[in-house]
DNA sequence: TCAAAAGTGTTAAGTTTACACCCATGA
DNA sequence: TCATGGGTGTAAACTTAACACTTTTGA
């Protein structure tokens, strides 16, 4: 059956990975430093070819897990990158996605393997290719999508200081938030709530610890920050 | 300089189409009732394969323009469709765009040619493969984006009454909007201004005419409806 | 003369912003 | 005892939403 489309050319077909994490304060992007051609010794983002046997969306999956030994990260796609000379080396037509991963749990050993480092948002160096406005992109999108969806916790540890979110939404927006404010919308949210575990590593006082709850959120699909 | 990639598998790459056009204060979108395999005799977006020596948004305007002769078109990228069975035939990944276009122009031989019709989008019919969901991924983000850019003009003639603008933003909503509010809106935008120009087609007491000004925009990109 | 669309302001409700002090504790 | 981060409420400014009548004119 494939006498309808053999007329037509094919293209290597790529994905990217904007890797997020949050650290000190600042959102954090895992990087390569390039052991290998094209582009060797430059900085680029995780990436890797879609394979007949996958999903384009499952590349990503396997090409993030590749990369930290994670699955089930929260990713989302930004879009298709398909300038005819965006690769230096032959034609690829790449899909870029971001993920979202609690910077704490990764495999260091495959990072470390792959020659990648976490890199502050506001550090970053040159990228290869097109892979800056893949960033460019994602970091928009994530804003955007963080104000109104609930995906900003999958940065965080599950239990988090309501200080610790706080700072999250500060990286996100990159803009500061007024503190009884924040935690007057937090207040309002249901699927936030209050834990009886305190956490004393981050004041000598102690701060109540939050969790989000999923099952809240579905039944009452509200989120604004 | 292919050595990195060869080992990769190559893909059939296409674009679709969701062209929206606004008539009879409703969207309607340009879909082909299928006279080709695959899947003859059923409704589909207009699509088509990506060549070598166009980039995918080139690729999109081509085909755009193949069905309707219109260029510079507005469009905006939805993203990546890539299932491995999405298309029933081969495997083909598919990069979806929407088209805002006015309703009244364009060529009316190419679209019967290609037995295409306009179709009230309350009044879709089932479409092929994936094509609903790009349909409705399309319509959120052109909903989204169009509260917060201009690209609504796009879908009107050049000039335009305030009730024209109106009804289209009361299809783009799917909801009604107050006519006082919505006034006092427009009359805080620069970019939207009155011309001396009277419309009598309307109403027999006759409607000013508006526009769109780009250059009020660029210098004060300020847009809220 | 009347039907049909154009045009026009005010008020109440709700949301957002700005802002400062006391608390608990470990060092 | 004091430095550090945790925790709390109110009032003003602004934005949004609700609402009804007069005007013009061609049929």
């Amino acid at each position: 059956m494939d006498s309808y489309y053999s007329i037509n050319p094919k293209f290597y077909v790529a994905v990217d990975c904007i890797i997020f994490g949050f650290s000190e304060k600042d959102l954090n992007l895992l990087l390569l430093k390039r052991t290998f051609e094209p582009a060797k010794g430059e900085w680029s983002l995780m990436g890797g070819f879609v394979q007949e046997n996958e999903s384009v969306d499952d590349a990503a999956k396997r090409v993030l897990a590749e990369l930290t030994g994670l699955e089930n990260v929260y990713m989302a796609q930004v879009g298709a990158f398909g300038s005819i000379h965006r690769d230096t080396g032959e034609r690829v037509i790449s899909v870029a996605y971001y993920a979202l991963l609690n910077i704490n749990e990764y495999d260091r050993n495959l990072v470390q393997q792959h020659n990648a480092f976490w890199v502050n948002i506001h550090e970053l160096p040159s990228l290869i290719f097109d892979h800056q406005a893949m960033v460019e992109q994602a970091r928009a999108q994530m804003q955007q999508k963080a104000s109104i969806e609930p995906i900003g916790f999958n940065l965080l540890p599950k239990l988090f200081t309501l200080s610790q979110l706080q700072s999250l939404y500060e990286a996100i927006y990159d803009e500061p938030i007024d503190k009884r404010n924040f935690r007057k919308r937090i207040a309002d949210m249901d699927c936030i709530e209050k834990t009886d575990k305190i956490d004393k590593t981050g004041s000598k006082r102690g701060a109540a610890l939050y969790q989000f709850n999923e099952k809240a959120y579905k039944q009452a699909p509200i989120f604004k920050l």
